[in-house]
DNA sequence: TACTTTTGTAAGTAACTACTCACTTATAAA
DNA sequence: TTTATAAGTGAGTAGTTACTTACAAAAGTA
């Protein structure tokens, strides 16, 4: 990967997430990142396959956020690690959740079975612990963190900083 | 209102909301609507008086869908129908609350006071059915509604048909 | 009736769009 | 050193964009 390569998608990601991906030109994009329009469709041959790129790493960037919860065997620590994970979400990383929040209007963008392994997860976890319906439970608060994580990433963290107590509470944790 | 810049409207609305705002062209509308691209300019100055128009409308439609539950004096009632409000929303009004969740990015068309009321009735409610954090028992409500609405609009009704019950439930109504 | 305003159209236009192409430079293998 | 490939440029281009303008029909209003 190439340092160049590397600013178009670092400026594209920055764009996208913040005016859009139909209101970001390419030659902007050339611009903000100092090189070339002509150098973004020889690495990636269309508009369409810029933002590809992006989201391909996002797949990755996903899992790696998830892998600490699926990989807890104590069932009250899962509860309290997905309740956390919106709370968790770097400042760098900020554009790139923005950008997956914008992109779940579109269809061909968002899969729900992204989210299944933690849905799973959950239903295990409320199992564990002795609650009635552990599925619709789960499914709620997945339900729920989504809600926060949209907030925060509007309003900012301090507007939510309350409700992660709250929470913990509400679950006996 | 004539005719013809009510069909505009209606149409934009449509093209907003299911392919967004830049991806929509002017001329797109018009072809669609049936009229001279010229006439949305002579009807609204420009595409964003378009969009203007069409969210001033918003406003209206927001405080009718909350005016019942603001109305309501049964605490255990106000709470119910918060619940109801993201199953209630009518086919035909689909791509309008599509089009409000989509612009909740763009901070121009964002104001959180917008849910205000809502989160103080709610916080009555809470209060009056002797819940010992109301104020946060509201807004995590709302949070969640804003969740499930989100989730409705993206994955139909049905997928969360289970969750009303269960909601009304947790809440003991 | 005559006049004024509103509603509507068709044909523009300048700026911008994603994308191409011919070409140069850097990297690296044989 | 030759040869091949990858990285990078800058000047295009055809199509599209939001918006304008000149003009006409329709609808009020006196």
């Amino acid at each position: 990967m190439s340092a160049k390569k590397d600013k178009i998608l670092q400026v594209a990601l920055e764009r996208f997430a913040n005016d859009g991906y139909n209101a970001t030109a390419t030659s902007k994009i050339a611009k903000q990142a100092g090189v070339s329009e002509g150098l973004i469709f020889r690495h990636f041959k269309n508009k369409k396959g810029l933002l590809n790129a992006i989201m391909l790493a996002a797949e990755s960037k996903l899992n790696q956020v998830f892998a600490p919860v699926l990989f807890e065997t104590n069932p009250a620590q899962v509860l309290r690690m997905t309740i956390e994970l919106p709370y968790q979400i770097d400042d760098s990383d900020f554009d790139f959740w923005k950008l997956q929040y914008k992109l779940k209007w579109q269809t061909e963008y968002q899969n729900p079975q992204k989210m299944q392994p933690i849905i799973d997860k959950l239903t295990w976890a409320f199992q564990s612990l002795d609650y009635s319906d552990p599925k619709l439970e789960a499914e709620l608060l997945v339900v729920l963190m989504d809600g926060i994580a949209l907030g925060i990433m509007r309003d900012g963290r301090i507007h939510y900083e309350q409700h992660l107590d709250f929470l913990f509470k509400k679950y006996k944790l």
